[in-house]
DNA sequence: CACGTCACTGTTTTT
DNA sequence: CAGTGACGTG
């Protein structure tokens, strides 16, 4: 077994693989077969003996730790694959986290919080400071101090370090308060915002021997990928986890940092090799993914970057095309441009809609694209966006949930107190949330015991709070028997929310009634399948908000639907790939971004980002640029990239014969690679809760469904089981069958027997799954 | 206290 | 052009 699995690699990754005595770091150029490497290696592990559970891989989404839990059930079969411990440092260390949490003063029902929570406390805390809201912009206040936390610097350290001092000299010294006031507020809520995912994960292991001891045993080899993208609290934890054993493999390519602005420090790659000992480096340099001509192309463009570490990614591919730049008159023809492009090669090459790519650098471009794409009846699909989640209704409802299995989830109660209107305003909530700095507790321990802190309302109000509390109460009791989506049904029927949202049919009303439906559907599809799957025990309302505080609508994205042209950010496409890859809006104030041009470190990220962008593509990569923008609501002229300049201009053909837009060589600020050079600095598990049609934030023409009256989801109070239990008769392997969710599979084992027969499924779209077949809905096929 | 209107302002990427 | 906040009215 070992040597097919190893047959199947090329040398440079063969011996990557098979290295496992010592830390390592594995460069991986763009489309070298990284994911290959980690997912052999982690099968090699486990051909060798290791237990899968003593296996941590953490992966820069969701999405690929279930890809790359799939493959390598491929490889060793899937019981063991799935008991890998893999997901995102975030998702990994909040588990964790909720097992310990006494540990660290937090209850184990502890809320996260997203980012617009953390935005909105930081703003209230301003408001309450008395600060100006100019000066002290939330919403960078909220970035430092997440930069902060990435940096590990808890507020009685900022308060005395060099951050603090620079937040003095621009005027704006009371940051390290308005920091130390959230810490005590998120604490307080029992809340935990992204970074303290990390900060506490770091602060337990630090601060408690016997606790790390024990994750040390446990995680007896870790694999991270996509390091280049980590920050300073990751690389601390990685290090608390590793530092004896020295059972470490990282794997990435610095010229595809592209996350500093969230932390991320493209020196934790550079400086692998200083902090561990005896670490050994390989080399991945041959690209599978591109044609010549493209690699040459990106090879190009990222030779102006200073800070990297030398390699020379080759491609032994066909040797394709040049890249093609076509500039346009407007983001309008832009649009066009790509679209006959689209149709044009569907025609010529045969090629799906699904092997279309249209990457951006920023969210709001894809507005031209979607109204030429509705116009030419091109399917597409965006990524990323205002996601389903962050949708008021949705939020709104999430709210309530988090209330009920956290009352002390300040944000939560702030949202939901007076939605729907139930006469409890401004004032009121500005006197609860007084009492509760005054004493330093949590909102809901003011309202539980107004008397106590001498809490002094009008009586009519009283009532009114007391109304919502015992609601609350109500549900909150309930948590225990009643599944999410029982309780979750009855926490929306009782709450107003769906008088509120059904008691009108405008167009807005009418789609905020469609996202509801979903978001309920949903949650049955969890608790289905979380049944089918045999967790029985949790199927509960905190299961699913554990579940669905660390989704992003990257991670659902297994609806099989027709093929769809992708479109997304540079930063979404990361780790994709596609024959063809349209880069567009190649102009100076936006790519690179006017917010990333003041240093040689933010502008080469941009270049890198750049570079991540072309090396998606398989056959074809086209860019384009436009003169005219509307923007800001107005027309705004705009001149095409610096970058243009940097790339190669054999390897770039300019259409229209504007050939003075690409440079003879290297020039100006920013793109100088061997000349004299401005001054720098240093060397420089669950597969998706919402499985359906979560996407496009603006409504998509074709996908509305004319239905006559839509209400709620009647519920379904025992789960109907008669039609499984027949069609599990006689069930065994090879048998094709048409599951009511994961669509059509084929069986490929069956085990146990009468009540707990479970069945392994290959789906065709949904990957593979075992099905507890007393609650799978499914019909036999074949 | 709720709701409507008006003016302003700010625009990057996301676990 | 949106999304937000301030302000006035019922």
């Amino acid at each position: 077994m070992n040597e097919t699995l190893l047959n199947e690699l090329n040398e440079g990754q063969r011996a990557a693989v098979e290295y496992c005595d010592g830390p390592q770091l594995v460069i991986a150029g763009a489309g070298s077969g990284k994911t290959r490497v980690l997912t052999y290696k982690i099968a090699y592990l486990l051909e060798r003996g290791m237990n899968p559970w003593n296996i941590l891989a953490l992966t820069f989404t969701n999405k690929a730790a279930r890809e790359m839990k799939e493959r390598i059930g491929r490889l060793v079969g899937q019981e063991r694959a799935q008991r890998l411990q893999m997901g995102t440092f975030h998702s990994v260390f909040a588990r964790i986290l909720r097992s310990e949490a006494e540990n660290i003063g937090f209850n184990s029902n502890f809320t996260i919080y997203d980012q617009s929570d953390s935005r909105s406390l930081v703003k209230n805390i301003i408001k309450e400071m008395g600060l100006d809201d100019k000066t002290y912009k939330p919403a960078s206040v909220a970035d430092r101090i997440s930069m902060a936390k990435n940096h590990l610097l808890l507020p009685q350290q900022y308060a005395v370090s060099s951050w603090a001092k620079g937040d003095a000299d621009a005027k704006r010294p009371m940051v390290t308060h308005i920091y130390n006031r959230y810490a005590e507020r998120c604490r307080q809520a029992n809340a935990m915002d992204f970074d303290d995912l990390l900060v506490h994960t770091f602060v337990l292991l630090r601060d408690h021997e016997d606790i790390r001891q024990k994750y040390v045993e446990r995680f007896q080899y870790v694999l991270v990928d996509e390091y280049q993208d980590t920050n300073f609290a990751q690389q601390e934890i990685v290090l608390l986890l590793t530092r004896e054993r020295g059972h470490v493999c990282v794997v990435g390519d610095d010229a595809q940092s592209i996350y500093s602005f969230r932390g991320a420090n493209i020196d934790n790659i550079l400086n692998f090799q200083k902090m561990y000992d005896g670490s050994k480096l390989y080399k991945l340099e041959q690209n599978y993914r591109s044609t010549q001509l493209i690699v040459q192309a990106a090879n190009s463009l990222i030779r102006k970057n200073e800070r990297q570490i030398h390699k020379d990614v080759f491609s032994k591919n066909e040797e394709g095309e040049r890249l093609t730049l076509k500039p346009a008159y407007s983001d309008k023809e832009e649009a066009m441009i790509v679209c006959n492009d689209i149709k044009r090669l569907r025609r010529q090459e045969q090629a799906e809609y699904s092997d279309f790519a249209i990457l951006y650098r920023t969210n709001a471009q894809s507005r031209s694209f979607e109204e030429q794409m509705r116009k030419d009846g091109i399917p597409y699909r965006i990524y990323g966006g205002l996601s389903f989640y962050q949708r008021k209704e949705i939020k709104d409802v999430i709210a309530y949930f988090r209330l009920v299995a956290n009352p002390d989830d300040e944000e939560a109660l702030r949202r939901i107190i007076n939605y729907p209107a139930r006469g409890i305003g401004d004032t009121t909530i500005g006197k609860i949330v007084e009492t509760a700095n005054l004493h330093r507790v949590s909102l809901w321990t003011v309202i539980q015991q107004p008397m106590v802190f001498d809490l002094k309302l009008a009586k009519g109000t009283q009532t009114k709070i007391d109304a919502f509390k015992s609601m609350i109460e109500g549900w909150a009791a309930e948590m225990a028997n009643e599944d999410a989506y029982v309780l979750g049904h009855s926490i929306i029927m009782q709450s107003g929310i769906s008088k509120d949202i059904y008691s009108s049919n405008n167009p807005e009303d009418l789609s905020r009634q469609e996202n509801l439906e979903e978001f309920l559907g949903g949650m049955q599809d969890f608790v289905e399948s979380r049944r089918e799957e045999g967790r029985e025990d949790e199927v509960l309302l905190t299961d699913f908000l554990q579940e669905v505080a660390l989704l992003t609508d990257l991670d659902s994205d297994t609806d099989a639907d027709q093929p769809k042209v992708s479109l997304m950010t540079i930063h979404a496409a990361k780790g994709l790939e596609f024959p063809t890859v349209f880069v567009v809006g190649l102009e100076e104030n936006i790519f690179p971004s006017p917010m990333c041009i003041n240093t040689m470190r933010e502008l080469e990220e941009e270049r890198r980002l750049l570079y991540v962008a072309i090396t998606r593509a398989e056959k074809h990569c086209i860019l384009t640029c436009a003169q005219n923008r509307f923007r800001y609501g107005r027309m705004e002229f705009d001149t095409p990239s610096r970058f243009i300049k940097d790339f190669d201009p054999r390897l770039l053909r300019v259409e229209g014969g504007k050939a003075d837009i690409v440079g003879k060589q290297s020039s100006s600020f920013g793109s100088s690679g061997s000349f004299g050079s401005p001054a720098r600095s240093g060397i420089s598990g669950y597969s998706g809760g919402m499985r359906r049609n979560v996407q496009n934030p603006r409504p998509v023409a074709t996908q509305f469904v004319a239905d006559a009256k839509p209400r709620l989801v009647p519920i379904r109070h025992e789960a109907p089981r008669p039609q499984s239990a027949i069609g599990n008769i006689g069930l065994q392997e090879g048998n094709v069958i048409e599951h009511q969710r994961f669509g059509i599979g084929t069986v490929i084992k069956v085990e146990g027997s009468g009540e707990n027969t479970k069945a392994t499924v290959e789906f065709k779209n949904a990957g593979i799954k075992q099905l507890l077949l007393k609650f799978a809905k499914y019909t036999i096929v074949k």
